[in-house]
DNA sequence: GGGCACTATGTTCCCGGTAACGTCGCGGCG
DNA sequence: CGCCGCGACGTTACCGGGAACATAGTGCCC
């Protein structure tokens, strides 16, 4: 505490003058040029550690017109599995020497408005774009807004505008039924996200592809809204709808409020009622019964799309795309459907 | 696209010549500045508008010795709780035209370094800092690190060294407590947080401190580490534990694994223990039975944080603290015990 | 009608970095 | 021995804004 500072920060040139040098060898010892003597890097350094000198990121964001700042968007509102991502881009980012700037849904509103987000983002200086979670509506206005800035959309379909990274949902979509498929199951119901998000199509698609391929009925899907309060809508409904054995929920939540509808409705699940979820949120197995669901690996799914951004931003651009596995959980909440 | 672009950004100079003034006239518009002509004003907006011009925000933060940015650290893992309460923050900063950058906990390590944070936060240039969801030790470490940055910590005691808020834990604690004392309740144990975040300390003084003035036994606390699978683990302890007819789980999760350990144990909420839990997660009203618990308001609590630090930050400055009320959820959970 | 207080605007310099180019010393080579 | 090339720096200009001061017009009052 007052350790006799003077009162400004130190600068370049207050490092430059401390040291006996010009501040271009500042900058270039701190920058990692390679005609230096170590002799003056070493004597630079022991200043710039003396002084606990940090360099100011405006001025070099303004002298190289590059903010090393991701903007990221965030589609949806509060829910585990966009937070980790984001959480886990934010990780992966300050590792490789950026920052990120993010927009998110509120509670109240669906998503995030395209435009403003955009604006907003790009009026702060950032270098590179992602997209948490995205709806198909605002994928189709970023493909307008984003000219000139690298864009990574976290979503399973190849886009000739934008860099992707996801985990695969149809994939795991697929191993969710299939599991229900060989459990015995014949009537699958699906009940999916809202329709505009990418990941419920992707999901709902996958469900689709998977009972078709197997010759089953395939039900009209019941499109909730991701929550546990349109999982419980749909359960406590359960009278009123077509006859089916086996759910496939779009996301934990909502398979959690069917659980709970069922046990209302005096439906025993798995020995009435197979349910599957999607996510696996810390929570799902300890769920009453514990759930059977599709795992995704949120951290690692961050971590590749800042490695592709970074990539793409610093020019070893190898990749444009990556997918990850979904590992399919099997608990209580399935088991083969009694014969009728 | 490719609409006859000059290839560079427009800046306040090329506004300026378009309209026909100097640049220093377009930035007094652009700051709201009084003393220009209205038709200096429109002349210059105009030109603005056509060129979608946006300031470079790294010149200006240079130009200033002003990011208009808010550090936020994030002292816990990936939950509903504190990322709540991020993204009310950055919504809350957005609106008031200020950007957030933030440090969060990985989901491997218990909370963020310090040390770390604040340098990467500082490196990049931030007004003010803001911290969710501290731990005691953060914020030990932090009182030396902040000088001079306005700080802010999410938490509920009084402290000379930072503006705080938050939602009063105490409170929630003893409503909920109070409830189960309402209930005929006598032995009533906590399932604590990690003692080292300040949040579960709050929460188990104020179960401690309304046991006592109710002249109550009080158990020593158990402390679980937020999650889930540590409620199970009390909870299938049950055999080997003190009677006890209630319990006030520090967090949502740990209730939720209380009420599956209790299910395999054959033990019945609320009939034979009564559960409250403490944040009102949104899937919480889902549970088995659904869960009487203490609310939070996230949003409320991010959107106050802002309003204080920007306050600090802009000088009218008012109120260096501030809490907000939480409330009782009444559900399934909680009930008279039986008379023994 | 001249001085004066404003109002509206322009000039210049500075913020703290980096790019581009200049300079100096030294070793190798014809 | 003189020239060249290059390594190791220094100098200068510039990034795009804003603060501080300078300056031209304008109405008002004595």
């Amino acid at each position: 505490m007052s350790a006799g500072n003077s009162d400004d920060k130190p600068n370049l040139r207050s490092i430059a003058s401390l040291a006996g040098v010009s501040h271009m060898t500042v900058s270039r010892v701190l920058n990692g040029h390679p005609n230096i003597r170590p002799a003056t890097r070493e004597k630079v350094l022991r200043v710039v550690e003396e002084l606990n000198y940090q360099r100011n990121s405006a001025a070099r964001a303004l002298a190289t017109r590059k903010s090393r700042r991701i903007g990221v968007i965030v589609d949806r509102p509060v829910e585990i599995g966009p937070d980790s991502t984001l959480r886990a881009v934010e990780h992966a980012a300050r590792e490789a020497g950026y920052s990120v700037s993010s927009v998110a849904a509120s509670p109240d509103d669906d998503g995030v408005m395209p435009r403003e987000a955009v604006d907003y983002l790009t009026a702060h200086g950032i270098d590179a774009l992602c997209v948490i979670a995205p709806r198909a509506s605002s994928v189709d206005v970023l493909r307008e807004l984003t000219d000139g800035i690298p864009t990574l959309i976290v979503k399973a379909d190849d886009d000739a505008n934008f860099l992707t990274a996801s985990v695969d949902q149809r994939l795991g979509a697929t191993l969710a039924v299939q599991h229900l498929i060989d459990l015995g199951h014949r009537e699958i119901v699906h009940v999916a996200g809202p329709l505009d998000w990418l990941d419920a199509r992707a999901r709902e698609r996958g469900w689709h592809a998977r009972l078709k391929r197997a010759g089953l009925h395939i039900p009209p899907a019941f499109v909730g809204d991701w929550s546990a309060d349109s999982g419980y809508e749909f359960a406590v409904a359960f009278d009123e709808l077509p006859p089916f054995t086996a759910i496939f929920a779009a996301n934990d939540q909502m398979a959690l409020g069917i659980l709970h509808g069922f046990r209302e409705r005096g439906i025993r699940v798995p020995e009435d009622v197979s349910v599957v979820g999607f996510d696996d949120l810390s929570v799902s197995r300890h769920f009453l019964p514990t759930l059977t669901t599709v795992r995704q690996d949120f951290h690692a799914l961050g971590t590749l799309a800042v490695e592709i951004l970074v990539a793409a931003l610093e020019g070893d651009s190898t990749e444009r795309r990556s997918r990850i596995a979904p590992e399919l959980i099997i608990r209580e909440s399935t088991a083969s459907p009694r014969v009728m």
